[in-house]
DNA sequence: GCGCAGGTCTTGACATTGTCAAGTTTCCGG
DNA sequence: CCGGAAACTTGACAATGTCAAGACCTGCGC
């Protein structure tokens, strides 16, 4: 994971020079390696070699270092969204593919760091650096969704939301279930590429759901407030 | 939510009766009230007026009392599963879309409740009330596939998991992005029949990738460990 | 009737945790 | 060189989950 800067000041004296980042890359390891339900504050600062109270001064409360490691692991799926996409075709679909391929792949790569990202008391709700990267996050799925159905009319805008609404359901819930193993348990759990494999095929069945341009549908909403 | 037999004894003398089912549904309107978050065990001991180590001798831990009341929703979930497809139309698809329409009614109804159904590091793997009756659930869905695509071959039943996992993948994670208000934050929030209106239009629009019978998948499954 | 075994609940203790206030050390600008 | 601000430490506090030991009630055998 890439941090910020190096150390301006190297880790000498006992100012530690960097504590702010040494505690999200404790926080990582941490993570990765006890998952969730193992993450404490206390241990944090034990690995970071700092005392139990050092991370209020970089971080508030336990939430403000969940969210801003969470923050980073947006960063993160953002960009890999990104790499995903440009070294796709460009044809729309491919590129919906791609971003959903990416979103599976980071769930899987980074298990216990995905399910912090979703895990709404566990962040501070005011955090922008975590809005900001959720946000960019998203605008990769709002931009392909928008080039699979452009169109200015409200009926567009409206197949639109229920398309990004599909896209994403289908690809969070596959992630989700897969972190839980509760999903192809002993097909695919810890192969990635065959559990990729899976996704594309999901997504791919239901291309046409993304193609079609009917009608505002069956049962128009009701003007919402 | 319904429990088992009302006390035996009254809770007269001092033994209570029915302590079990008294934490149960004290976990019950905490979770409703104050959410999972908040959940504490001698809170829901304090509820049931009792001592902070009463929950103990009938539930061995936290996880045992969380788990016993998980199953209890995974129970009422394949209720209202069986419900919903009694008053739906029998054709196979119509059957479906009962099934996941009383996932995310269920999901909406029971905000914490479902939560916790699916945060695996609160429970106890080993319960076998909880597992026996998410299993009761799952039937629900694999009757539904098995329906729409029968077929004893092997390629059939590569399908069937296929559309099981796009099935319970759209499925739960709508329910999900709803819980979180990631999803139509202003739109659909709190209204439970707009929602459902929504999910039945995206299960419809992917109708289609239900009732196809493609070839074994163009990218065939290598033979699995 | 009655005593006693076992299940039911209470009580007290312990280690951990997050947070906070007050102290201590280090850095840096003047 | 010095004084204040920032970074970190220390100690305390209330809560929590778990566990062992004890008190209490219940119901069974006699």
């Amino acid at each position: 994971m890439r941090r910020g800067h190096p150390p301006k000041v190297l880790p000498t004296g006992y100012h530690h020079g960097d504590l702010r980042n040494a505690l999200l890359a404790a926080t990582d390891t941490l993570l990765a390696e006890a998952g969730l339900e193992k993450f404490t504050l206390r241990e944090v600062a034990r690995r970071a070699g700092v005392s139990h109270g050092a991370p209020a001064h970089h971080f508030g409360a336990v939430s403000g270092l969940l969210s801003a490691y969470a923050a980073e692991g947006f960063a993160e799926l953002a960009r890999a969204m990104a790499r995903r996409r440009a070294a796709a075709p460009s044809a729309p679909f491919a590129q919906l593919l791609a971003v959903g391929l990416a979103y599976v792949d980071q769930a899987l790569a980074h298990r216990a760091r995905f399910q912090l990202m979703f895990r709404s008391d566990c962040l501070d709700p005011a955090s922008v650096p975590l809005t900001t990267a959720r946000d960019e996050a998203y605008a990769h799925l709002v931009a392909c969704i928008a080039r699979i159905d452009p169109g200015p009319d409200p009926a567009a805008e409206l197949r639109r939301r229920r398309k990004t609404a599909l896209a994403w359901s289908m690809v969070h819930g596959f992630a989700t279930l897969m972190l839980d193993n509760a999903l192809f348990a002993a097909e695919a759990q810890g192969d990635r590429a065959r559990a990729l494999a899976i996704v594309e095929s999901l997504l791919r069945s239901t291309e046409a759901a993304f193609r079609a341009r009917p009608r505002p549908p069956r049962r128009a909403e009701a003007p919402g407030r």
